[in-house]
DNA sequence: GAGTGGTCTAGACCACATT
DNA sequence: ATGTGGTCTAGACCACTCG
């Protein structure tokens, strides 16, 4: 329940009790949520503050609401993954995309220092590195590294399907990811990555570096992925 | 004045009025609107409602609040344009960045098929054409030619003062973009944008692809740019 | 007609900054 | 002490959706 003598505003602890319960499956993604008359009950708060509870996860995309009807969870946008890059070739196909993907490479060893530095731990602490190639219709097209503090998901190593690492980290060890930054480059490849991706000379590659955070910020995974640049594209939607 | 007869939200209307006024610089970066209580009393609404229009200009990065002091004009994004890149080189450097662009092409011709395809008009309208070099602390980083339906906004051509394109259409035309799509590729830069961005050879750049919208989701401006790749990169926030 | 979210009000208490 | 923005309440009316 809330707390009223804490520091936290209550619309924040609300807001933040509902994304849980959101994140937890409590209400599936299309559900309604609770009135804003049922919350105010439940909650003991005024309907202004429910609402500004609610309008805060509306901003950020985890609920939309509807004007004579009421407000449901909306389609989360981080499983979008692989999704933010479109293909330039299939984009006007049809069918739904073929995706797989093979483990190159699994460890577990000290983490360094410039992924230490992005996942904000001692250089000499031990993280989880994994390597996988990702396919779109067979077709290989992303190169990805992830690097995940190994104390926050001990023996990580040792599983082998990681398609979705995503569910993988909540479901076994309760890890939720409530937001993620992204920083893109565009270069040229490297030798090995050129060979991964079966790329010809000259064609340029992104290179996404992705650090995601729990809902207390703390970082949770470093990813770096190369793309290849002309093939695919990368779509924002700015508000 | 307000008007409680429109259906347009009281906060709304005193939204963009305060907008208006800070566009056409009746209070200058850093100055502060006046408080909370003298909004209230000028224009007759109650504290709630003054406070969502701040917020939302808030929201927007055009004011700033400061507990106990005021609200206060913040300084604009440089378009949010530039600002989505961050340089490599200097983003440790702590000073603010000198931004300045030079027109390189202005013109009005008819759309032709791609930029009729993207602003969803017939490709024999006419458009205007506007090709800027865009600098950071001198150097040559983007160049950028953006494309808008004349009739929305006859005699931009003639305008030469456009460094903040989106302030200008506000101001002029009343256009407001309300949101954006940019579509992203790493590609090798043609031999004229190599010219003009000063680049080696076998550097790669992004293409970036942008459309705004009106609130009315009617497409303001077809933006096609292309940014150094080794030297910038893209930031973008997943919630 | 009943329930929903959208807007608006009048008033209150708080923490913070300035005088 | 005064003024500022930040939070919160109780109540009201509206437009919309659905049965």
């Amino acid at each position: 329940m809330l707390d009223p003598t804490s520091p936290i505003p209550l619309y924040y602890q609300l807001k933040t009790i509902l994304l849980d319960q959101i994140l937890q499956g409590k209400w599936l993604v299309g559900e309604f949520l609770p009135s804003e008359n049922e919350l105010t009950k439940q909650y003991q708060v005024s309907r202004q503050t429910v609402r500004r509870a609610l309008a805060e996860l509306q901003r950020e995309g985890r609920i939309s609401t509807h004007k004579g009807k009421g407000s449901l969870v909306a389609q989360p946008k981080l499983e979008q993954d692989l999704l933010r890059f479109y293909s330039l070739a299939r984009s006007f196909s049809k069918g739904p995309h073929r995706v797989s993907s093979r483990i190159l490479h699994r460890d577990r060893t000290s983490a360094g220092p410039v992924v230490a530095r992005h996942l904000r731990m001692q250089a000499t602490a031990p993280v989880v590195i994994i390597s996988r190639l990702r396919y779109l219709d067979g077709e290989p097209i992303m190169l990805e590294t992830s690097y995940l503090p190994s104390s926050m998901c001990p023996d990580l190593e040792k599983e082998s399907n990681l398609e979705a690492l995503y569910d993988y980290l909540e479901v076994t060890y309760g890890i939720y990811i409530r937001r993620a930054e992204e920083f893109l480059q565009a270069v040229s490849p490297t030798p090995e990555e050129a060979y991964h991706l079966k790329l010809p000379q000259g064609i340029p590659v992104f290179l996404v570096e992705r650090i995601s955070y729990t809902p207390k910020d703390q970082a949770v995974e470093f990813r770096h992925s190369v793309i290849r640049g002309d093939r695919f594209r990368y779509k924002v939607e700015l508000h």
